[in-house]
DNA sequence: ACGACCTTAACGGTGCGTTAAAGTTT
DNA sequence: CAAACTTTAACGCACCGTTAAGGTCG
């Protein structure tokens, strides 16, 4: 008993055009090809095959992958792994889609509140050198003094785009310590205002402020998307200046 | 203070070529074009805007629902009602990973076990002209007689591919009652012997086993397919001949 | 003048849906 | 002979990565 294509694609509950492709692919090959005709032909084992192909498609294996199993069915070695990875990766996406609801439900209780939703992205940057001094104020306006000292320290030639502060501690610790760095686009000798240090390569979270405010709900929403999501901070926290932006970056390492 | 391509695309994390793309479909347009040379500048409030599109995209949304909301930033109404539906769509997705890793879950253990795991998929059918005989049985195999009688009493003119049993109750309930029916392609006078009706259109939760198995493992693996993803049985369970398999079909409802 | 930038254009990959033009079966 | 099937071939979708060939900037 053999079936042609449209029987077997009904029978299967999938269409015809997607069995040719099965079949382009090597991945469901029918069980003869007249060769006159072209014409395809199923046998009925084959539906239980087609059927181990979907299950597998819709826990979200590529065609690819099961092609893979399908075609080396040996090992219940590569069975148990490959289940032992599917199940990784549906935790994975269990767990993102619950971090995900935990920010939609954030933004609406924002929206609800008039609020414009803060976006959060998350970046990797390399590391740079820099030249900075480090001071501890009582308000983070008095840091712009040190920035200008910072400033006036350097030859211009060597001064890269990238400025902006470190801050080391912030106002809940009781006071403040920052550190105005700029990038240096080219080695310059040792002088006393200043330190020359490396600032290591990080992934951050990253989010936006205007630069006339002063930042609270983004460094709020970034606690509370850093403590979500697991992270701990890993450094101290950047400020880059974007006239008329300002970048606020929290430098984070996993759990 | 405008960048360039390259120098926005460093700062915000994303490629020059998402950028063009992004700006090819209209939804991210550099603040500014050189109409001489073709070289697209971005001011820095648009790593803001950037931001917010890649966190909507991290969530899920598509570029072309991001450009919607994009435009016509008016409604906080909008806003609100995406948001609504991202949280459906993202409890979506989390139900169907649990589900998919209760299976997954499962399957480890029949491999464990040296079980093939049984693949369930789901299927729609449209409602089927039968005749059919019912019986009450003490055995599955006591069905075959009323199978043959069946087959006897009509022109086979009219009989159409699709044979099976549906069962109306099954070997828990103390005894056993079917009802082999066949397809019909074309209508005939009714006749004392065999019912005619309407097989109703359905759901169907279905997977295969060999003709000469008992099917045990396969019925043991609907009924908790089932009671994972919270469906009711709808109907009687059909059982379809497909020589030398056995497709059997539980039709569902959800909840 | 050299390298590091920028431009457009084109193909590739996934998993098919959707015509279109032509041959086969009943 | 016509209707209902089948075949291959091609374009399209989303979201870019990846060359390739050629202008621009410092």
């Amino acid at each position: 008993m053999l079936y042609r294509i449209g029987e077997f694609a009904g029978l299967s509950g999938v269409s015809a055009k997607t069995l040719r492709y099965y079949d382009d692919i090597g991945l469901l090959r029918p069980a003869n090809v007249d060769s006159r005709t072209g014409y395809r032909h199923y046998t009925p084992e084959q539906l239980q095959e087609l059927a181990s192909i979907r299950a597998l498609k819709d826990l979200g294996v590529s065609l690819a992958e099961i092609r893979l199993l399908v075609s080396r069915k040996g090992g219940g070695k590569d069975q148990r792994r490959l289940l032992l990875e599917l199940k990784g990766s549906l935790q994975q996406s269990m767990e993102t889609a619950r971090q995900s609801l935990q920010w939609v439900d954030a933004a609406l209780r924002e929206v609800q509140a008039n609020e414009k939703p803060i976006a959060v992205i998350v970046k990797r940057r390399p590391s740079l050198w820099i030249a900075s001094v480090r001071a501890k104020v009582k308000t983070y306006a008095d840091i712009t003094r040190f920035e200008q000292e910072l400033w006036k320290a350097l030859p211009q030639q060597a001064v890269g785009n990238v400025r902006g502060v470190l801050w080391h501690r912030c106002a809940d610790s009781g006071f403040l310590e920052g550190e105005p760095f700029v990038e240096l686009k080219e080695r310059v000798p040792a002088r006393s205002v200043c330190d020359l240090q490396q600032l290591p390569a990080a992934t951050l979270a990253c989010a936006y402020a205007p630069e006339d405010d002063d930042g609270e709900r983004v460094y709020q929403t970034l606690r509370r998307w850093m403590s979500v999501r697991g992270y701990r901070l890993s450094g101290p926290k950047r400020e880059i200046y974007l006239h008329p932006m300002l970048e606020i970056q929290f430098p984070i390492t996993s759990a």
